[in-house]
RNA sequence: GCGGCGGUGGCGGAAUGGUAGACGCGGAGGCCUCAAAAGCCUCUGUCCGAAAGGGCGUGUGGGUUCGACUCCCACCCGCCGCACCA
């Protein structure tokens, strides 16, 4: 028998050449027409897709378990027969390669594009079957044309707008960004410190769909975290509004409150030092050099220092009061920084006896503190429940006689309802969830399509004038303004309505809309009419299943379900949700820590690819461990690995060399039989284990079938060997496409990408004899062959006879028998 | 503080309430070889024991059960998200 060397570098090239020249991962629009490559028989449609990557310099190992898991799913649901549609594209736009530009001179452009071949030609090594004649990049003009269109749409329906406001600013990018964007007040791509600037800027309004967006998380089988994170990420809270009247002054204000139960407690009231009218109350007062003084300091301190609720509560006085409208009281004003603009109306009731901060605040400043809940009957093992603050549940008191005694959650309810009648206030429902921020003073992104006219105003560029390209500049220096401003000849426009003198938008979009639809280009890619055609979305819409990492948790995922629900409410989609299903890949790292150029850790797919083949490279990020869950690379997991691929490749090359009808060994028939059963177990445990994501299992099974074979090779015959390892080669083509077709046309002359997914045969998971468990007292003290038809009496007579269960049952009594068929017996002894 | 996820050999990890540790790595011994590499074979949770066998063992403490890594309660630790959000 001739052993093969196993040889990645020469096998793995030759099967791209064929998949590529056959165009064999394209698929049609067309249900009726096959595509080159796919199988006939059903007609249904899977949309398989990865998050699109960021092109920049090299792909990384992050990409290569993400594709990997992706194609390993697209493989799978293609030979169950399913149409797969299985793209690629890349999300071309972004700060790194304008700041490369600033650094370096070379144009954006230049870079993407040096990027992106890299790309492209990596995922053609590691064998990714990918239908190429989708691709695109977000910063092609065929491909941003229609993000522009799409914003257009937007603004035309009044979700896209123009707002002066407090916006989040980079110093370091030079730019304002999304709230999304700051973690823990810095940014969150540099990391630098963020400040607050007072700009006009371009908003989406996502904020309408807040309640969308969270109830629609049920209807999708995504990670239970996710959701958690985006349901955070939206914030809602029930309760009321509540208005406060300043007499003095004539002015309703309104807060938010979760706990209108408490509003006889409230004895202050406090707005945050951003308010509008915090200079209005106190202009021309003995006050106003003290709220002045103050408000400009809280608008210098840092996000940090400001948001730490340990800090000491300050806060100065207006000299003004509101009236509390549930019994006329008059409670002093102040402005104080705990007090926040963006959540709520900027503006709070302030109930010391029941709210931590606010009770910090009263004590700081020597204000009432009133009890207006009852801890429940004095359950004071600790005290702790009788002193205040207290956020607990109880009866009411000190409020008002139709509510005191009844507990605060009902109250709740009451004081809700006479507010209302009232016309002081009215149950509302607020959100975390701020408007997406959308402009960037950055140059490489997609221009927004708006002219300012001096008579017209903001006038929108028409549909037909689409795209508005980008210009060429020189200088991508950051200046606070967008570069694009230098660019004099392209800003100075007519204008489209009155074709008087206007000049273009020159800030650009946040990377994030171009990747909040591009799953939708796919579907239509080429459609030079059109950014889709409905039809083609039909085909393919929702994605079954989107696979990328937890990172992109609430940016991504949350801004591409706000563009889907958007544009179905415009009409141009029929579905709400645009990922039915989402799996989220852990990390890998070394030596349990992120790779990181500056670590020196960085472990290079190319380098392991070279040298072990893509096979190779792309089983071992999958055997490592579950997929969802962070992994550690290690060098020996992946000579491991290359190990298993090359007994596979050299026992299948020796058994291929076999005619079938050689002699077999003396015990041919049972190694055959054994063999045969292992075979099945196999089948069956790959197709569950691939439903399930638990990849690592799945190769197990396959590297325990090889261990089979081998075992028994010399025994066994070499039909039923062939038969083993082509099924094996079947089962692993998913993980390991290049080595599998070579070892499946070995064995078979056949295909393997075009044959069904094997299906296990169910006579052969079923056994005759098993080995039985016998147990006393829970305690596994014996096993005996058993039949499977063995009846419970069978089962334990087997038992109670196996000689060191007889040992231990040695004169003492049997209570009670458990018989599980087919696993056990267990005796409960005295 | 609130929410989510997790804690199993020397390591990565397996286990629809039914044999804990599959599979792989690492380690030990052996075969092959002039030698090495590659490959192949055996052993490998821990303690007692020559062995047969037995004790212990899935973060901690309880509970349910004939039987618990798995279910319930309380707690400890770790990771992630949110957080002065009214």
């Amino acid at each position: 028998m001739a052993e093969q060397r196993y040889d990645p570098n020469e096998i793995e090239p030759r099967w791209q050449e064929l998949w590529a020249n056959e165009r064999a991962w394209e698929v049609s629009n067309d249900p009726g027409e096959q595509g080159t490559g796919t199988r006939g028989g059903s007609h249904d449609a899977y949309y398989v897709l990865e998050m699109l990557p960021y092109p920049s310099g090299e792909p990384h190992i992050g990409h290569l378990k993400c594709y990997a898991v992706g194609d390993a799913i697209a493989h799978f649901n293609r030979r169950l027969g399913r149409r797969v549609l299985h793209p690629m594209g890349y999300d071309s736009f972004g700060l790194p390669a304008e700041n490369h530009a600033i650094k370096t001179g070379v144009h954006p452009r230049d870079s993407t594009a040096a990027s992106i071949s890299s790309f492209q030609r990596q995922f053609r090594s590691w064998g990714i079957s990918i239908d190429w004649s989708r691709e695109f990049a977000t910063h092609e003009p065929r491909y941003y044309r229609w993000t522009q269109w799409i914003f257009l749409q937007l603004f035309g329906a009044g979700l896209a707008y123009r707002k002066e406001a407090a916006v989040k600013w980079c110093p370091k990018d030079q730019t304002v960004l999304a709230n999304e964007q700051v973690v823990d007040g810095h940014c969150e791509r540099c990391g630098a410190l963020v400040e607050v600037r007072q700009l006009e800027q371009w908003f989406l309004r996502i904020t309408d769909y807040a309640e969308r967006l969270l109830g629609d998380l049920e209807e999708i089988d995504w990670p239970e975290h996710v959701k958690t994170m985006q349901r955070n990420w939206i914030g809602r809270s029930e309760g009321a509004e509540v208005i406060f009247r300043c007499e003095e002054l004539g002015v309703d204000y309104p807060v938010f409150t979760t706990r209108p139960d408490t509003l006889f407690g409230a004895t202050f009231f406090v707005m945050a030092p951003e308010h509008p009218d915090v200079l209005r109350l106190v202009a021309d007062t003995e006050h106003e050099q003290a709220v002045r003084d103050y408000v400009n300091h809280a608008l210098t301190e840092s996000n940090e220092d400001r948001g730490n609720a340990e800090k000491q509560k300050t806060g100065v006085p207006l000299g003004r009061t509101v009236t509390n409208p549930v019994n006329g009281e008059q409670i002093p004003m102040y402005v104080a920084d705990y007090v926040l603009m963006e959540y709520g109306t900027g503006a709070i009731m302030a109930v010391p006896g029941h709210d931590e901060r606010d009770h910090a605040f009263a004590q700081a400043h020597d204000l009432e503190i009133r009890r207006v809940i009852e801890a429940p009957n004095g359950s004071s093992e600790d005290g702790e429940e009788n002193t205040l603050p207290y956020a607990g549940d109880g009866p009411l008191v000190n409020s008002h006689p139709d509510f005191d005694g009844i507990n605060n959650r009902q109250a709740l309810a009451k004081i809700v309802a006479w507010l209302d009648r009232e016309g002081k206030g009215h149950s509302s429902v607020n959100y975390r969830l701020r408007d997406w921020l959308i402009s960037r003073q950055r140059y490489w992104g997609c221009p927004i399509p708006i002219v300012y006219c001096e008579s017209c105003g903001i006038v929108p560029v028409p549909e037909d004038q689409l795209p508005v390209e980008l210009p060429d500049i020189e200088d991508f220096t950051p200046k606070g303004r967008s570069p694009l401003a230098a660019a004099e000849d392209w800003v100075r426009t007519k204008c489209p309505s009155c074709a008087g003198p206007a000049r273009r938008e020159t800030d650009t979009m946040d990377t994030f809309v171009d990747s909040s639809w591009y799953f939708l280009r796919y579907c239509d890619a080429a459609n030079e009419q059109a950014a889709w055609e409905e039809e083609a979305l039909r085909q393919w819409m929702p994605v079954d299943q989107y696979i990328g990492g937890v990172e992109h948790a609430i940016l991504h995922l949350m801004y591409a379900r706000f563009f889907c629900k958007a544009l179905a409410d415009l009409g141009h989609l029929d579905f709400q949700e645009p990922f039915s299903a989402l799996f989220t890949q852990g990390m890998v790292t070394k030596d349990g820590a992120k790779m990181s150029k500056s670590k020196g850790n960085v472990v290079s797919p190319a380098s392991i690819t070279e040298r072990y083949g893509a096979d190779t490279a792309r089983c071992y990020i999958l055997f490592v461990g579950p997929p969802d869950q962070d992994a550690d690379w290690s060098d020996d997991g992946v000579e491991g690995v290359h190990r298993f691929l090359g007994r596979l490749y050299r026992l299948a090359s020796a058994i291929a060399e076999h005619e079938d009808d050689q002699p077999a060994g003396p015990d041919a028939q049972d190694a055959d039989l054994q063999i045969q059963r292992k075979t099945h177990w196999a089948i069956d445990k790959v197709s569950h284990d691939l439903r399930r994501f638990a990849f690592n299992t799945a190769i197990a099974a396959v590297m325990e079938l090889l261990n089979e074979c081998s075992r028994l090779r010399e025994q066994a015959s070499a039909e039923t060997l062939r038969f083993a390892l082509s099924q094996g080669a079947s089962l692993l083509f998913p993980f390991a496409p290049h080595l599998c077709a070579e070892v499946y046309e070995m064995l078979s002359g056949k295909r393997v990408w075009e044959e069904p997914w094997p299906q296990a045969d169910q006579g052969l998971l079923e056994r005759e004899t098993y080995e039985l468990v016998c147990q006393i007292n829970g305690k596994v003290r014996d096993r005996v062959m058993a039949s499977a038809e063995a009846s419970s009496q069978e089962l334990v007579a087997l038992c109670t006879a196996a000689p060191n269960v007889r040992a231990h049952l040695d004169g003492k009594e049997i209570v009670k028998e458990i018989v599980v068929a087919g696993k056990l017996v267990n005796l409960v002894v005295r």
